[in-house]
This record gives C-alpha cells, sequence and structure tokens, in this order.
DNA sequence: TCAAATAGTCAAACCGCTTTGGATAGCGGC
DNA sequence: GCCGCTATCCAAAGCGGTTTGACTATTTGA
C-alpha cells in the first residue's frame, strides 16, 4: 500500500542510503540525483514510517498531554479544547505529533511513566496543576523535558511553565471593585486546591487587605466552575443579612450562573449589582464587541497553548536551555457588568 | 534510562525471545520461567518500546482523530473536548493510544492521507462531517478503518458512523411545541452545511409540515453556534412584527443566549415564550435537577465518544466486521423553559 | 604527472521488538 | 537401546528507517 524507502531505492536504481539522505538533505548528495529522488517521492507518495523513522532516530517526534478527569466529578476543564486547539497549531507546523491521554486523576503519576517508558513521547505538557503538584517532582526525576500550563507552589525542584498572573489579575479586579465603593466582594473561586484558584484567591484577599476589609467566609466559595454553581452562588448569597454588592468569577461559565441566579433575583448587572470574570477567551463564548458583557481579567487560552507549545518544543529541541518560565499579564476589559456601589 | 528487552533477557540469562513470549502470554514458555521473567520486568520497570513493537507487528496501537478548526471563525466546537474523553477512556483501556491533529479545514484531506501512509495510526476518528463530505470517500479509498460521529449525506460509499437521531430529535421537539399551541416556532440551527444541523432543519420543517404551519424564513437562522448568537437572534426575531413564540435552540450555548437575549426584553422562560434546546450534557453545562433549566432533547457526547470509541476499535481488530452503525436516540427531558403558548 | 583531497555512492550495522524455524533435552513405548 | 514426542529455549531474520565506515571516480595541488 504505502511505498517503503526500500522499495523507492530500488525503483531509482540507487541504495536506501542515498535515497535517505537525499530527502532530509544531507550535503554529500549530487543535487541533479535529489532532484530526481524527490520527484520520485512525490510521484509515489512516498512518506517515511513515523514509527521507523524514530527507532531510528531515537526521536519520537510527539508530545504527550495528559489530561486529568476528576474522578469525583467527572468534568473535563472546557479550557482544554481551546489550549490544546493552540498547542496542535505549533506542533503540527514543526512536524510533531500530539499524543493525547485521558486519565483518571488517580492514575496519572502511572500515565506519566507509562509514556516516557515506552519512548512514545520527546516531551510532556502537565495540565491542571494543584498547589502541591507531586507531579512535578516526579516529572523531574524522570529525565524529560516538560512543561507545566499553570505553576504549584511549594516545589523545590526548578521546571517550566507558563501561566497567567492570576495573584494580580485577582488583586486588580478587587482593587477595581473596591475603588468603585464595593466592600461587599464575593469570590466564587474554582477548587482551591488547584494552583491558579488558590493564587486568586490570595490576590482577592490581599487587595482586601490593603483597603483594611475583613474577609467574610460567607462570601468565598469554591467548587468545580459549573454554571449551576454560579446559579446557586448568587442566589444564596443575595439572601444573606449583609448580601455582597459585586462578585468575582473564576470563569465565563461561572459568570453565566452568577447573571442568571442574579437576574431572576430582578437585579441588573452594571446596576444593581456588579461581577468581574476571568475570561479565558474560549472562541465559543466570546465577551468583546463594543460594550462587552462582562467586564473582565481577560487571556486568550488559544494563545496560551501556542506559547506553551513553542516553549516545550523549545526545551525538546535544547534540552539544555534551562527552566522556562512566562508569565502572562491579563488585561483588564471594562464591560457592562460593573458599576459603583450602590446602598 | 529504559531498559530494553534485551537487556531484560541478558540480566535473566535468557534470549530475548523467551523473554518476549513470556511476557506475551505465550504458551511455549515454562510457568516457573514466566514467573520469574514478569518479577524481573516489574522489578526492572520495562515497557515495551511503543515503537519498536508497532514497527514489528505491523500494529500502530493508536488511534487518528482529525480536528477541524474553522478557519473562518476560528471556533473549536466544546463538544469536542467531552468527546474526545469519552473515547480516551476506551482507548486506554484497550491499550491504544490516541493521536489528535488539530487541522484548519483546508489543509484536512492533507491530514488524513499523511497520518496514514505515515503508518501512525491504526484507524481514524472523523469529526463534524457536513452535508457532502468528500473525506468519506478520500478515507473509503484509502483502505484504514474509519468511523464517522456524525453522518453525510449524498454519498454513496459505505461507511461506519455513530449518529444521534437529530431528525426525529427536532421532529419531537418541534412537535412538542406544536402540541402546546405555538405556531410561530424559531429555528436557531448551527452552520446547515454541517450535516447535523441539516438533519435538525428537516426533521423541525417535517414537523412544522404535519401541522399544516408555513415554515417562515424570518425565523430560520444558522450560525456558529456561540452564545452572542443566541442573544442577537432572540433580539432581532422579537422585533418582528409576528415575533415567535418558542425557540429551537441547537446547544445550550445558544439557548444560554436565548434566555439572555429574551430576558432583558423581560420575556421570562416558560411563561412568556418557550425554549427548548438540544443539550449534549456537557460536563460544566448540566442541565439537570429536579427541574432543569431547559426542555432539551438530550444526548451525552461524552457516552457518544465512548461508543464510537469502542465500535472503531472492533473495526481496526477486525475490519472486515462490515460497515458499522448506530444511531442512537436522544430523550425529550421536560425544564422549565416551555409552556402553553400566550397570545 | 602523481599523490592527495573531494564528491558521490553504497553495504552493513543498528534502533527494540516480534516471529519463524530450528535445536536440545527429557520422556515413554517398543 | 533406539525412536518419536513434547516441552523449552534460542539464533537469526525481519519491520522501515538512519548512520557509520568504506569504496570508487574525479578533481585538485605541487
Amino acid at each position: 500500500m504505502s511505498v517503503t524507502l526500500k522499495q523507492l531505492a530500488a525503483s531509482l536504481g540507487l541504495s536506501p542510503t542515498t535515497v535517505s539522505r537525499a530527502l532530509n538533505g544531507f550535503p554529500e548528495v549530487n543535487d541533479a540525483t535529489r532532484e530526481r529522488v524527490r520527484d520520485a517521492a512525490l510521484k509515489a507518495n512516498y512518506h517515511p514510517n513515523t514509527r521507523a523513522k524514530s527507532l531510528a532516530t531515537g526521536r519520537a517526534q510527539a508530545i504527550g498531554h495528559v489530561i486529568p478527569v476528576s474522578t469525583s466529578h467527572e468534568i473535563v476543564n472546557p479550557i482544554f479544547a481551546d489550549f490544546i486547539a493552540g498547542a496542535g497549531e505549533v506542533y503540527s507546523r514543526a512536524g510533531y505529533e500530539m499524543i493525547l491521554r485521558v486519565v483518571a486523576d488517580a492514575d496519572e503519576a502511572s500515565a506519566y511513566g507509562n509514556l516516557i517508558a515506552r519512548g512514545a513521547v520527546d516531551g510532556i505538557m502537565v495540565h491542571g496543576p494543584r498547589v502541591h503538584d507531586p507531579r512535578v517532582e516526579l516529572l523531574a526525576g524522570l529525565d524529560i523535558p516538560f512543561l507545566i500550563h499553570g505553576r504549584t507552589s511549594n516545589v523545590s525542584a526548578p521546571y517550566s511553565w507558563l501561566d497567567i498572573n492570576n495573584h494580580r489579575s485577582f488583586h486588580r479586579a478587587t482593587q477595581f471593585l473596591i475603588d468603585f465603593g464595593h466592600r461587599r466582594i464575593a469570590l466564587i473561586n474554582g477548587l482551591e486546591d488547584m494552583d491558579f484558584a488558590n493564587r486568586r484567591r490570595k490576590g482577592y484577599l490581599e487587595a482586601l487587605a490593603g483597603a483594611e476589609i475583613a474577609p467574610d467566609p460567607m462570601l468565598m466559595r469554591q467548587a468545580e466552575m459549573t454554571e449551576p454553581y454560579g446559579y446557586r452562588a448568587a442566589q444564596e448569597m443575595m439572601q444573606l443579612p449583609d448580601p455582597p454588592t459585586a462578585y468575582l468569577a473564576s470563569s465565563m461559565i461561572v459568570a453565566y450562573g452568577l447573571r442568571r441566579g442574579l437576574s431572576d433575583l430582578g437585579l441588573k448587572l452594571g446596576r444593581d449589582v456588579s461581577v468581574v470574570t476571568h475570561d479565558d477567551e474560549l472562541s465559543y463564548l466570546p465577551n468583546d464587541g463594543d460594550v462587552p458583557m462582562f467586564t473582565a481579567t481577560q487571556s486568550s487560552v488559544r494563545e496560551a497553548g501556542r506559547r506553551a507549545a513553542r516553549m516545550l518544543l523549545q526545551l525538546v529541541t535544547d534540552p539544555d536551555c534551562g527552566p522556562l518560565t512566562e508569565l502572562m499579564e491579563t488585561s483588564l476589559v471594562l464591560g457592562a457588568s460593573t458599576g459603583p456601589a450602590t446602598k
């Protein structure tokens, strides 16, 4: 069915060696011969067998992504799709394959070991890091380039990562609300054993402290980021004796839930109550236009995927280029969901 | 770093042949020897190199997914994440790798040829089929098992697919609204060159025809399924001289947009206006609880991923098991978003 | 003009595994 | 004691590429 190098060589009356070198651009091949080989390869629709090639070269030409699915909630974070779309773009341009493993978070450790021991990948992208993430030390000991989308805390080993500035982002968003006169600001966070959520919480708390506002546990929640979670948070918090006048949402999905919860109570965003959300710029949930629906800390997760992929490829190409890190700042865009605090 | 079979064999004083057979469960190995080999393999953390194995066996032990990204809109369909999560589960259990290609839809054809010619995969999953999808004939001629998530029309070649009954689903949803007395029913569809959207449209039109309701082009839209699309559709259609009393939405995301558009006009779902949506049961947009928010035609895309993967693996294992097809029915769940038509 | 450098090509080894086709030893049966 | 089995094990030949180390012509330099 598919042509092999040997067959191609035979049909040209050349040795496999020469054909291989001709196609891979080695200098010690006559230009005329190279031309002839290239033509023939094209005509025969010759593509080198990936497996054979990577066995011979020792390079897998593939990057592994292990995406964890929380066993308890069976939830797939919607940002994966966009991140992967971004990364995939870069990989295919660079001639790398992306291999994906969907793994229940309990089995994650073995998934990495397995992937590497089998020589299936040259590098690994780590998704959804926790505050204390054992995977970092695990991978650091495994002698393979890896990059974390996000960060982890309390880990001594140096590692490469790309993250957004979650701390600053939520500090700024909180400050923004404070400047508008809000003092009862609720945080509808993601699960706080996730590193990103933890950092956001710290940013929020610091901004409150800076304004000498005592944090109120009743105004802080964490959970898997679904729409109903936002809805319930809004509905329940509005029942409080001293309800929040503003909300910080951890994602657009949660913000949609908040919006629904609030509007079901007859409250209008930006007038009666304010909402600032983080916006990953998912393609099907655009928050743009003349006046975006939500005031948001914005950062494209697709672009993050592209950059992360480029960094990881660099680490693969040159393993000694040291730990690579990038902190992407978010931009605070003004939307229709915020306004001054009302009494 | 990682142990090879040869090393393992040497350390045991055995030949590679015997070790290979011992680990792969061939009968011609002494039980005691097999035990010894297994122990050693475990202790040495031996995992056979995937590349070498698949080169030797001719089986890639991998399935390729090509996910198209519409070049014009740069939109990644959010259902991919859940579908892939479902499929990934099945693959890892079966010892298969999932390799993903994100491809601008223009380059798709070459992506398949390339993937196959390189011997990288044993089977291919096709996403997002159009009404007339050239990929089917392309793949049929390529002599590799493939399965389409969805279907295509006007293609003579037989092929394997798994789809939900889009036609029946939207027929039923429309009928449901008609039974409630609605006659002005809007269809907020996905792009109708996508096969699923086309079938839904037909189901909708047939139900209208059955009730002798003339379809109104002003009440039918198609576009990429984003939230603002739903919002605008609701806002604009409500301006019509004879506005719809009910809406059919193509996805939860669009339904959210509709909801927002309608509630911004002061209309309450289920009372002033009805909405039925299709619900893929994405994990972060659950539409359940005692009374789901939306009345919906429901079908788990994650489960579809699982089933599709199983079917494809069967095709890979036994290429002659003929075209496999499965049509999943959706269930119509009653939610709070529908009610009788009001004048 | 002749040795030495340079192109251009190829045979063969190798990557890590599977698999074919023996080889060897122990066994019972005659 | 010899034969034919069976139970175990192994050497070697692939799988489809890359890469090392020659081997020829041809140039080049002196």
